[in-house]
DNA sequence: ATGCATGCAAAGCATTTGCAATCAA
DNA sequence: TTGATTGCAAATGCTTTGCATGCAT
């Protein structure tokens, strides 16, 4: 199960160092685990307990936490990027609403069911992504 | 098969006007049937032969082909959003090289293993994207 | 002590918008 | 003719960068 020690001994294997605004990050991803979070989201939460965060060192951290795998970024259409925190084991995909953003989490993932037909190609995977849109019941109602 | 009279027609059904600068970027979606391109591309080669083009036109006719389902919008971390035309009955999906942007193209779909599970949850599913990405051989070898 | 990390301010870049002129129907 | 479409220029908004200061190790 991912927990801060966990990430922050990531962070220090990789050769970065420990600050306050790297866990106060961190605190916040933990928080939403299975949930998308933008930056902006991030930056207000974490500005609560060290009001003085830049918005680049959000920018600048989350670019090191995807670099070292701690968090997934996803970019939509017309919608800031979102992350969220890489959990292993706890691989999953998501439906999200074109509306609201409201997600759901879908846990069959067409990888596994592809892997051995890519292989054929010459291709060396790293990763993918499965994303279904469409609109959820509250957002139909209106 | 798509051509170019499907995709007039469609505009015209639409109740939109046929103008030069919407049958120039027609003609380079044709061209690029498969490809993804940019819309700086499409502006590069629409300039072509209507030499005062403006950026916004391009954007502009570039949402409106969105949404009458004549181009399919993809947006990746760190690259410009890129579109391509959709082929009816042709339809696939991609593996994206991350280093140079090569694509291939995948006819394996897995919104057809997935269609039955998603319907038991509070979503009306409008649309999907799966993306393998990776390096193709040439950048590996770099 | 050293150099990585941060805050600040300014720049960058893709995309969007307001408005007047132009053009398709 | 008339409203949709375009070109132009300026604005927007997210994200990045340079640089001096501060802080973790």
């Amino acid at each position: 199960m991912i927990n801060k020690d966990i990430l922050q001994n990531k962070l220090k294997d990789k050769g970065f160092k420990i600050t306050d605004q790297r866990l106060a990050i961190i605190d916040v991803l933990l928080e939403h685990k299975n949930h998308f979070i933008s930056a902006e989201e991030i930056y207000k939460k974490v500005s609560v307990n060290l009001p003085k965060t830049n918005f680049s060192t959000i920018y600048r951290n989350l670019e090191i936490f995807e670099e070292i795998d701690i968090i997934h970024k996803t970019t939509l259409s017309g919608i800031t990027a979102i992350y969220e925190l890489i959990c292993n084991n706890e691989h999953h995909h998501h439906i999200i609403c074109k509306n609201c953003g409201k997600t759901e989490i879908i846990d069959f993932c067409p990888f596994d069911h592809i892997k051995s037909q890519i292989n054929k190609k010459s291709f060396v995977l790293t990763g993918h992504k499965f994303e279904l849109y469409g609109y959820c019941n509250r957002c139909l109602k209106k």
